[in-house]
DNA sequence: AGATGTGACTGGTCCGACCAGTGGACTAGG
DNA sequence: CCTAGTCCACTGGTCGGACCAGTCACATCT
């Protein structure tokens, strides 16, 4: 008799593509380091016969890694698609369209950004050496030199010393969420910040601000040099936040 | 005369493919908010004469929109590809990927994690209202009781908790991020865990840390919550990292 | 009205073809 | 002997057409 003493549980099934295993395949390959970054994979018409499919679905899987940042193919290359090493382009990517398409608020971008960069900052004052504070120093001084320049040329210059900080923290997933969420909130207000009258009073306000920050880390203050940072943002940033969107972005900076 | 005053500056140009066009059209489309999640795109066939390309180009375009989670294809459908919301499964994807191959370390996640739960905490203390501080509580006594049921059920408690907090910092930009490198971590060290002898011990040592973080947000110290906060993470998590890595997540708890 | 069947679609896969490049082998020149 | 040039096999990129299995809307039949 068949019992039905446990009820079978089945699941869902959705059909898997023929292309799919392919890139399931070579992802599996590489996973278990039979494929190394620098190898070679066979050539297209190659491929088509050891998988035994046609050219089109050998060329969809080998369009999906390479949109993953796994391989390359360059025309007429005789040794075959390239076996990339790893990369943050496409994580960066992922989190741009994170922060692009999951109707953030600006506000939420900007407390992001005052968490990251102050945790960025806070590390950075516990792990520096003496070598790297006098890096950070001297992008102060390009800051300093660019205001006399050009707005773009000092923001270029913010942008510097910030990543001299995040390589400091010795954290890229920090660095790469650091750099993607203000990437994206300049997209945001470049506009506005273009018709900024008193720019030149807001980069020496700014410069000011990024000084007290290093002299915190110089004294090994990492509470109060990531206080400042957020401080710092807050002051940047805040005009272009509705006055009710604010609060949480005080609660970051109160102690 | 051809004057050489100022010598032009040539970038290195790397061909654009067909596909890689039509994948930029739909993405522009739809970080400009023509395309919405939930509409459909034509039909392969009818892309095909709009974009004047080969069927061919077509899929490989949609192949690697598909890949990064943009769009979904059914054979059959007459309404055509759809446009899905965003998930966070490809961004898992790329992160696991990374941490695989220690291009990011685990030290480095778990950092992560303790900065975004510390700042989610340190929100949720100071926005939270009565019924949302109840709630949290609740998840407590969830947690309480799955200690005597499975590991499992106790992590699932624990999961409940932190995405309560995270409603109330009412920031879904860290919320997802702190959902997304937990997942990766998880899957990192899911295999050790599974082994830890005092399992039961970690649950009650994890539930008395987390009662302490309710209580201080019930004060509404931001700044105790949050190291609270971290200083949970790091005793949960700091055995699975090697000593030279820990300095950094150290220097996240000393004030 | 409800069940049923049909047909115009869909995407998935395959085949064969052409093109513009690349790079190595081979040859002609020094 | 070595170098410079040519040549050709082969690469990936794109195209057009074909077939299949599945889906859904609609018209048909009971």
């Amino acid at each position: 008799m068949a019992g039905r003493v446990q009820p079978v549980r089945f699941e869902p099934v959705q059909p898997v593509r023929a292309y799919q295993r392919i890139v399931e395949q070579i992802e599996d390959a590489l996973a278990r380091g039979e494929l190394t970054p620098g190898q070679r994979l066979p050539s297209e018409r190659e491929l088509v016969t050891q998988f035994a499919v046609s050219r089109s679905t050998v060329r969809e899987a080998l369009r999906v890694l390479e949109s993953n940042g796994v391989v390359r193919s360059r025309p007429g290359d005789p040794n075959g698609p390239e076996i990339l090493p790893f990369s943050q382009g496409p994580l960066r990517k992922q989190m741009t369209r994170l922060a692009r398409v999951d109707e953030l608020t600006l506000a939420e971008l900007i407390a992001f950004r005052m968490i990251m960069d102050g945790a960025a900052i806070q590390l950075a004052s516990r792990l520096r050496t003496d070598e790297q504070l006098a890096e950070m120093e001297q992008t102060l001084v390009a800051m300093r030199e660019a205001i006399d320049i050009d707005f773009a040329a000092f923001s270029e210059a913010d942008v510097a010393f910030h990543e001299a900080v995040a390589r400091v923290s010795r954290n890229s997933l920090i660095q790469t969420c650091n750099e993607v969420v203000r990437g994206v909130v300049l997209s945001l207000i470049s506009d506005k910040i273009a018709h900024a009258t008193n720019s030149r009073a807001l980069m020496l306000a700014s410069l000011e601000h990024h000084t007290e920050v290093v002299e915190a880390i110089r004294a090994g203050d990492g509470h109060a040099a990531a206080r400042l940072a957020r401080q710092n943002l807050y002051d940047y940033y805040a005009t272009y936040v509705p006055e009710p969107a604010r609060d949480p972005l005080r609660a970051l900076i109160d102690d």
